[in-house]
Formats: structure tokens, sequence, C-alpha cells
DNA sequence: CTCTATGTTTAATT
DNA sequence: GAATTAAACATAGA
């Protein structure tokens, strides 16, 4: 369930369930989801040591333990971190668990659940460059407005294409993209290059807005994708601001709603028009 | 049966 | 080189 909110949930939970606390058994019952593709080996890095700390980067998670060694988890487009108990009733999907024992706090299990197997586990001695080469990320960073607007015009493809490169910012998927540009009322077509300041401002604070608003919202349901979108998955539909219906196209391989009416290349086109009289 | 899906990488093409 | 597009990975749900 992946996108820099999504991996930010598990964040937290594999904190609180992981943090502190001394691994007594791993294991990974999918080698194709590991690097290296060794389940002996996932096993043997990980027994007996003591996880120091739980940090995101992008989509990126990454667990450092005592003695160096890195877990870094990528859930690709289903994968999810659970505690024991709430995975159970998918057990199907179930490809890797952590059993951790603490002080005071008694035992726990964590599992790791991908039914598309598209995620995957690495464990390294360092930081890979998977993790290293990511873009600054919008929540734990935030957005450097002259920085961003500078890299956008480094760039000739569409904006969309290029806000979901993860090297300009860390953790902007399909969605998020689809529902800022929304928010910014920017064309997702736009050529990066012509966004100006003003336009990589209105993105910038479109980005968080809508981070923060998912996050929000994850954190008060589960059953949150329904109807939080504004055009995401919505083409057919009614524009919530104008009325015009949304329309969809593909951009970078990608499934793509806008509004024709109120997203646009310019601002200028839009002051050109006269508000909605529908 | 068909189509679509929150992601990324690689190959082929323009 | 840069950019775009299609395909591939494997599975579930509509």
């Amino acid at each position: 369930m992946p996108e820099l909110p999504d991996v930010e949930i598990a964040r937290r939970r594999l904190e609180r369930s992981l943090a502190g606390a001394t691994i007594r058994a791993a294991s990974c019952n999918d080698r194709w989801l590991l690097r290296p593709r060794s389940p002996a080996h996932f096993s043997r890095a990980l027994a007996g040591r003591t996880v120091r700390s739980v940090a995101r980067r992008g989509k990126w998670l990454r667990l450092l333990l005592d003695d160096g060694t890195r877990i870094f988890s990528h859930l690709g487009m289903t994968g999810e971190w659970l505690n024991a108990d709430d995975a159970r009733s998918e057990a199907r999907s179930e490809r890797a668990r952590l059993d951790v024992a603490r002080d005071k706090h008694g035992a726990s299990s964590v599992r790791y659940l991908d039914s598309r197997r598209f995620g995957r586990l690495v464990v390294s001695e360092r930081d890979i460059t998977e993790w290293t080469e990511l873009g600054p990320d919008p929540l734990a960073d935030g957005i450097d407005v002259s920085r961003f607007a500078a890299a956008l015009q480094r760039r000739r493809g569409a904006i969309k294409a290029v806000l979901m490169d993860q090297t300009v910012l860390a953790g902007i998927g399909n969605i998020i993209a689809t529902e800022a540009l929304w928010r910014a009322r920017m064309d997702p077509r736009t050529p990066s290059n012509r966004v100006d300041g003003a336009g990589a401002a209105r993105l910038a604070r479109a980005l968080k807005a809508e981070i923060l608003h998912e996050l929000r919202m994850r954190t008060r349901s589960d059953d949150y994708r329904q109807n939080v979108f504004s055009v995401y998955g919505r083409a057919g539909e009614a524009c919530k601001r104008c009325g015009t219906t949304i329309q969809r196209t593909v951009i970078a391989g990608r499934t793509t709603a806008f509004c024709p009416r109120c997203q646009v290349r310019s601002m200028k086109a839009l002051h050109r028009r006269r508000p909605s009289s529908r």
C-alpha cells in the first residue's frame, strides 16, 4: 500500500514494535524479494541483533541494527508491515517475519505481506544507492522551493512525470502527483521547464498539503482510500471545483486524471477565464 | 474471459 | 544524451 504516507504509517508501526528490541528470529519464504537472494543469509544476519532505529526516506524504509547492518524495505505495489495479530487474516501473502523480544514489553512479531511481490528486502552493511540517491523527502526535509524550482527548470518532460521521479522528490507516487496537481490547478502535461517560480511554490504547497491530508485520513481509518480523492480515480465525474467532467490520459505510463478547465499550463490562462457559470 | 491497479527497471524507439 | 513508450515482474478484484 505504498506512497509516502503509507510508508510513514508503516515506519511508525515498525518503530513501536521494533526499536530497541532484539530480533529473536527472522525468516523470509520468498527469495525473489531478497537481496541477496538468500533466506538463510537473511535469518543469519538478523538473528540476535538489536534494532537501533527505523527510518524512512521517500518510499524506502531502513532498519538500522546494532552491528551496523541495515535492512531496507520497499513495499512495491502491495507490500505492508503488520503486527502478527493484524496479519493473520492475510496469512496467504505473508512473505517474511521478524520475532522480537524486549525487556519489559514481552515479545512481539511483525509480518511482511506482499501479494504481488513487487517489494524488496535488502540486507546490507552500508546504505544502498536506492536510498542514497533519493531526493529530499517532502515530509522529513520539507521542500526548498528555489531548489525545487531549479530542478523543474532542468527537465523537459511532463511535470507529472518529473514529480514522480524519486531523485527530484522522494515519495511522490501516482496518487499524490495527481491530487497535488489538481490542488495546484496545474495541467499535468505542462512541460516541467515551463513551470515558473510561482508554479513551483504552488506545487510545493499542494504536495505538502496532500501528504498531510492523506496521513491524517490514514491515521483516522483504514478505509481512507474511499472517497478522499478529488480527481484520482474519478475520470468521468464532475470536478468538485468547477463541475467540468474529469478527463483521463496516460503520462509516463500511468493513468492520470485531471480537470481540463481548472488545471492549466499557466495561471494567465486561468485568470483569462470568467468564473464558472454552471 | 477482460481490464485495471498505490512501483520500478529495462529495453526499444523517437 | 534526453525523453517517451511498452513490457515485464505476480496477483487480486471488478
